[in-house]
DNA sequence: AACTCTCTCGCCCTCTGCTGGATTTGT
DNA sequence: AACAAATCCAGCAGAGGGCGAGAGAGTT
């Protein structure tokens, strides 16, 4: 037996599978014991008064669809599919003819005339996805101005001798129990037929609620075709895929003949349309390619694809220059390209697609079906692409590679963003509307705006006044206007600094406090920064100050401001140029290696020393032993301008350089003054 | 049997947006 | 130096566009 779930709102376009219909004499009713029985004709007024009556047991019992008449020999073809309605078409429909109605509760009222409607019904109103309905001949039979799902019973003449029956059962939330007892009335139905030596068919037909909360309803088709191959027992391969055969299904009309697939659920009444698909249970490909040596079932499959090696394309778009292998391709092509014609739209949102599987794999982000899970993690992708490449995730694999420095990358858009943001000139930048920043990434612009320009509840209060502000940047704004403002102020005399680490460090001044002792010496230091200078200076054997060598003598210098006064000596007006303004910029930038703010440190740091302090040695070690740097002349040559300068650039500024600098604007000058050795310190 | 039409699946692509670690900047 | 915030950046997934190609059905 054959049984396929089907999402309807996934395959609002899809037919579904049909199943011959082949009308016996009588209606066969299952009864309680899951036995089938003969049953007579009964009107429809007899049909609706039971129905009307009837229980969820009814919807059971009585959907057994009977032809009708029992003189005419015809067969019915099933199919169903979604189609969008008006309210005229509804109209014009006679819902007298047939119809199956579920109530609420799935009670089921059955009344038949003829080709005719089926539909579920819950209470009062019907929502869209419990809508059925049947329609006979092509006509279709709306219930309401929104898409219901189509039953088509497709009459047909029936051969000679050839009986059918179709059994459509219908149950919302029947649950575990019916459908536990459509199963065992499914199991006894062949051995049934077997007994009886009849040839029917029928279509067993369940519609199901799908998760909770989801208004997607399955239709669970089941093919209760018993027609006996010979007296054989159907035997199905358990490797066939139903499911597939069962699409691409049409109305067929005028056969006299059924053909069944005794492998699959293909039925034809066409003997070439059965010889046809048989074939593609047989893998015979005969048509061999003599490019590829690949081959083919028919002779048009082998000719489109000798089309692919020899670029023939005959048709080919009059709007562009593509061209394709089939006249399909062409319309589809321009509906995508040309007249954007889109005929598959959703039921749910405004979108529509030109492909039915685009609607299909879109209104899987309505129902957040999931049907391609990774078989190494719980990840679960709704469609087969995504799934491939989240798999790279488990692999590693990284196929794309950056052109220019050869970094690879697992997605493609990756890459790019990265070849754009690293080694392209004109990378695109993005300027957030509320402030004058400009952000390389979309996505890191809408973290800067939520970051900084939303709106926040809170009262956001300026550290340094009463100010009061909702939105984080204008705080960062406004705290920003105190940003030069000296509002720390000493105790114990005039000074003042912007930052608190200044004022502590200047308070040890007045307090004698020097809680930084180096280990090795016992020397103490007012801030921690002075002693690790000394001690990479004193005790750190692997410590390699840098120096500045003039261009033109190759003199080696400690500090770029010798050096910068040696080159205006030395000549050249191209190292005039490197000592001007400029090469002082390219030091407050970036250029000046820490090696050469370690040298800035130590001069600041003898600055720093206390008055009769004295250094171990007259001549400082110095790396490459090219230039015994005297430290202590260099500091005493520092220029009030080049502390202020230093000052400024605060990056490498050490806390005893500023302390220096605070004392040239104005400190008092014992603070400061020290003796160093023979030479007096200028200041 | 060959052909055409239609439907469907599968593949690959782009664009988009979120996330979290790394780095830079400000205090 | 330490910390926090801002920004940079790669990784990854969601959604959808476009096309190649196979298969069934109808027609010639």
């Amino acid at each position: 037996m054959a049984a396929t779930e089907i999402s309807v709102l996934s395959e609002q376009f899809t037919k579904i599978k049909e199943l011959e219909l082949m009308p016996e004499k009588g209606l066969k009713e299952e009864e309680e014991d899951g036995v089938y029985r003969e049953k007579d004709h009964r009107s429809p007024s007899e049909l609706e008064a039971e129905c009307t009556a009837g229980a969820l047991q009814d919807l059971e019992e009585e959907l057994e669809l009977v032809p009708v008449s029992s003189e005419e020999t015809e067969k019915h073809i099933l199919t169903l599919q979604m189609a969008p309605f008006t309210s005229e078409a509804f109209e014009l429909q006679d819902l007298s003819s047939l119809s199956l109605q579920q109530q609420e509760g799935g009670q089921v009222m059955g009344q038949q005339t003829g080709p005719g409607l089926l539909w579920l019904e819950e209470g009062p109103q019907q929502s869209l996805q419990q809508s059925l309905a049947i329609s006979d001949q092509e006509e279709l039979y709306s219930l309401q101005e929104m898409e219901v799902l189509q039953l088509h019973l497709l009459e047909d003449n029936v051969m000679a001798g050839e009986e059918s029956k179709l059994a459509a059962s219908l149950a919302e939330s029947a649950g575990l129990t019916k459908l536990q007892e459509r199963q065992e009335k499914e199991q006894l139905l062949p051995e049934r037929r077997l007994a009886e030596r009849t040839k029917e068919q029928f279509l067993h037909l369940e519609a199901m609620p799908g998760d909770k909360g989801s208004d997607e309803i399955f239709l669970k088709i089941s093919d209760l075709n018993m027609e006996e191959q010979k007296d054989q027992p159907i035997a199905v391969p358990a490797n066939v895929e139903k499911a597939k055969s069962a699409k691409n299904q049409r109305q067929t009309k005028g056969a006299k003949r059924t053909f069944c697939c005794d492998v699959c659920m293909f039925t034809s009444s066409r003997m070439s349309s059965f010889h046809h698909h048989m074939k593609t249970h047989t893998n015979e490909k005969t048509h061999l390619c003599h490019l590829c040596l690949k081959t083919f079932r028919t002779v048009t499959l082998l000719r489109n694809h000798v089309n692919t090696h020899t670029g023939t394309r005959p048709y080919k778009c009059s709007d562009c220059s593509m061209a394709f292998v089939t006249s399909g391709e062409l319309v589809r092509h321009r509906r995508y390209k040309h007249t954007h014609e889109k005929p598959f739209k959703c039921s749910m949102c405004k979108y529509a697609s030109v492909e039915a599987s685009k609607l299909k794999r879109h209104v899987r982000s309505h129902t957040g079906e999931r049907p391609f899970q990774c078989c190494e993690c719980s990840y679960a992708s709704r469609d087969t692409y995504k799934l491939k490449r989240h798999m790279r995730t488990h692999s590693g694999e990284k196929p794309y590679e950056c052109h220019v420095c050869h970094a690879r990358f697992s997605q493609s858009g990756t890459m790019k963003t990265h070849t754009q943001q690293k080694h392209s000139e004109d990378l695109p930048k993005h300027q957030c509307p509320h402030c004058a920043t400009i952000i390389t990434r979309k996505s890191d612009l809408r973290v800067h705006i939520r970051n900084l320009h939303t709106y926040s509840a809170a009262e956001l209060k300026c550290r340094y006044c009463s100010a009061v502000f909702h939105e984080r940047y204008a705080l960062i704004q406004h705290q920003k206007t105190h940003k030069n403002e000296k509002r720390f102020k000493c105790e114990h005399c005039s000074y003042a600094c912007k930052q608190a680490r200044y004022m502590t460090s200047h308070i040890r001044i007045h307090t004698g406090e020097k809680p930084f002792t180096c280990l090795s010496c016992n020397k103490c230091f007012r801030q921690k920064q002075l002693l690790k200078v000394h001690f990479r200076k004193y005790h750190d054997a692997s410590f390699i100050p840098a120096v500045y060598k003039c261009t033109k003598c190759d003199k080696g210098f400690s500090r770029w401001s010798n050096m910068r006064r040696h080159l205006e000596k030395c000549g050249s007006g191209q190292a005039k140029a490197a000592a001007s303004g400029q090469g002082r910029t390219r030091r407050r930038k970036q250029t000046v290696p820490k090696e050469a703010t370690r040298r800035d440190e130590a001069a600041a740091e003898e600055a720093s020393t206390t008055k009769g302090e004295q250094f171990p040695g007259e001549t400082l070690p110095v790396a490459c032993g090219e230039t015994t740097a005297r430290v202590k002349e260099d500091v005493d040559e520092v220029t009030c301008e080049m502390l202020l300068n230093m000052m400024d650039n605060s990056t490498g500024c050490t806390g005893a350089m500023m302390l220096a600098s605070a004392q040239l604007l104005g400190r008092p000058q014992e603070t400061y003054s020290r003796r160093r050795g023979s030479r007096r310190v200028i200041w």
